[in-house]
DNA sequence: ATCACACATGGGAGCGCTCCCACCCTACCC
DNA sequence: GGGTAGGGTGGGAGCGCTCCCATGTGTGAT
């Protein structure tokens, strides 16, 4: 069978079997230096070496897929594209890092967008049919059913931003708390009383997360977190603009404002600036995220820096680290990683 | 062999043999219901979907793969991080254009990471061992060996913004041309006279073809376009700040500024600043992109809107009729769509 | 020299699916 | 009544790989 050379369109690449002919060695043989064991010879690995070389073999992925039961390949599920994930720096950056660390081993990415619960459901179902050998979960809800599900299905599985304070599945997350602390601690040092928040969707647990640290930096700096003083966006724009309006109807007096996200700052700003306020001399910004919209804000935003590519290349070596465990899946349960990557105040003029 | 039930960890989904022994049909007949042939008595496939929905089957990906010789899946090729394609919106709205023409169909989407010369001809390699159906191309070089090394394996590819004006390869790219023009055309009808540019790499088509509209739009208003009024950047800040400043030491007179990109804009917004220059009452300044950048910029930007997730939309879909092409390879080199997606000029307060 | 054992190697048996050919049965024709 | 289409169906033959067992071949111990 076989001609040594290339065959027609598209299906003519060369096979395991031609490369061993070529060398004159078995299957089984080229196969263990394509794997790099290290039970063949010196002398028989160089002659397939050459042999690979000369044919310009590449394994076929789907045959090694369905061999091994392992697809060499991770999915990032990305959540609906109307989400804020896929505004703002985010969704690059968690990429990006996740590339990174992929760039280091023969891993492949896959992008899996879910929408609702019942596609995320099936989403379920053809993650496990060996699509990927694990999953990067972000910006889940805290009522996302695909978790569970890929905890059910035993999937490696590592989360961004864990879903409450006792997340069951690996996860990846930047210390809001600590980010919002530093924002309103940095605030009182500039001299400022009476600061508001303007908090995301708090069924997110980061956003949650950053409304405790401004009432506990708020408190521990003996100050009273009166509620008029915190408002509710979406992390969207808009809703930055209409709790700003909330905010200063309700407190005129207020002289500053901690946002939990740069896109809500920027929507603030605009309200602030209509109602004739200066910023930072009159009211002090400071936003969350320092995205590209920060620094070109008008004035340039002071912002917490989350290390997003950072998390994006963390997931991924804990998901790969939970692919490669083979304890017992009781095992596995227990020693889940919760890494909490710091955050960072980035100041500049707004505040 | 196997029991009813699901077995073991990660091994366990039902086959396609079980759901036969479940619907007692024969193998044929499931995969004839699962793939929609009209061949099959209604009777029949009630009987199979019934089977189907109780065991939760879902087909083998590596297995259909392998057999079917097709995978179901296209590549985005991602170039190096560093570049600019990371940074902004781009990246982010192609993959969401993508993904929406995507989710009409069960396609899967593999991001691939290129870093140099020497991967990516590796990458060639690897894509053609039927990992992908077809790859989609983005930001790409007028000297980058990877499309022509696919068109060579006869892999369906699609470019976005072609590297010159004869593209071999199918392209979608938007109408730099004409959005510079626009761009140009506001500034005189604004009553600016001394307009320069800051282009950016010109080894990129879509920026030459940003030029090309510059010094169109002049020389069909009868204005001279002299070349100490051009500028290079290279798509960065920081070489926006860099051609800014030439341009100010060049042409101190100059009244209006043309940027190839947002990005580029933002940093010679900075240098006129800096300079003193008001925006827009001395030097006006109009971007391109339309970011996200520009509607936060103080003032904020005058921008060429791109339609992005169109562009990534369109491309998609282009690919899909390749990949459903089955004519011979000769007839299918011919009819190459290209297509150009109009630009639109947002204008905003600095110009 | 003899046995044991380790290492190196060949190749059969699948992995789960699609493709396709052979077969059956019914319906219709002459 | 025999012949002939076809639609509907079953199942063999792979797709290209990994896994693993059986088989060689060389080494050192006895």
């Amino acid at each position: 069978m076989g001609s040594g050379q290339p065959r027609g369109r598209g299906g003519g690449r060369p096979t395991l079997e031609e490369v061993a002919v070529r060398a004159g060695v078995g299957r089984g043989t080229v196969s263990r230096v394509i794997n790099g064991s290290p039970r063949v010879s010196e002398h028989t690995r160089a002659a397939v070496e050459e042999a690979v070389a000369e044919l310009g073999y590449v394994p076929n992925t789907a045959a090694r897929a369905l061999a091994a039961n392992r697809t060499d390949s991770i999915a990032v599920v990305v959540p609906e594209p109307e989400s804020r994930f896929f505004s703002e720096p985010y969704f690059s950056d968690i990429i990006h890092g996740v590339g990174s660390a992929l760039a280091d081993t023969d891993m492949q990415l896959l992008l899996t967008f879910a929408g609702g619960d019942r596609e995320r459901r099936s989403l379920a179902q053809y993650l496990s049919a060996h699509r990927v050998d694990g999953v990067l979960l972000v910006s889940v809800h805290a009522d996302d059913p695909l978790p569970d599900l890929l905890q059910q299905l035993e999937i490696p599985a590592v989360i961004s931003g864990r879903r409450s304070a006792d997340e069951p599945l690996a996860s990846v997350d930047s210390d809001n708390f600590a980010g919002a602390r530093a924002a309103v601690d940095h605030l009182l040092a500039r001299g400022r009383r009476t600061i508001a928040t303007i908090t995301g969707r708090l069924d997110v647990y980061g956003a949650q997360r950053r409304l405790d640290g401004y009432v506990e930096a708020l408190t521990e700096a003996g100050h009273p977190v009166p509620s008029d003083l915190t408002a509710h966006g979406d992390f969207t724009e808009d809703g930055g603009r209409r709790a700003m309006a909330d905010l200063l109807d309700r407190r005129p007096d207020l002289d500053a404002v901690f946002a939990g996200s740069d896109v809500m700052a920027a929507g603030a700003r605009q309200v602030l600036r209509e109602a004739g306020r200066r910023i930072p001399d009159d009211v002090a910004l400071v936003g969350f995220d320092d995205s590209a919209i920060a620094r070109h804000m008008d004035p340039p935003l002071t912002s917490v820096r989350q290390p997003i590519a950072e998390m994006g290349r963390t997931m991924t070596n804990v998901l790969l680290a939970e692919i490669a465990d083979t304890r017992p899946a009781a095992a596995r349960r227990l020693g889940r990683q919760q890494i909490v990557l710091p955050t960072e105040l980035v100041c500049r003029e707004s505040s």
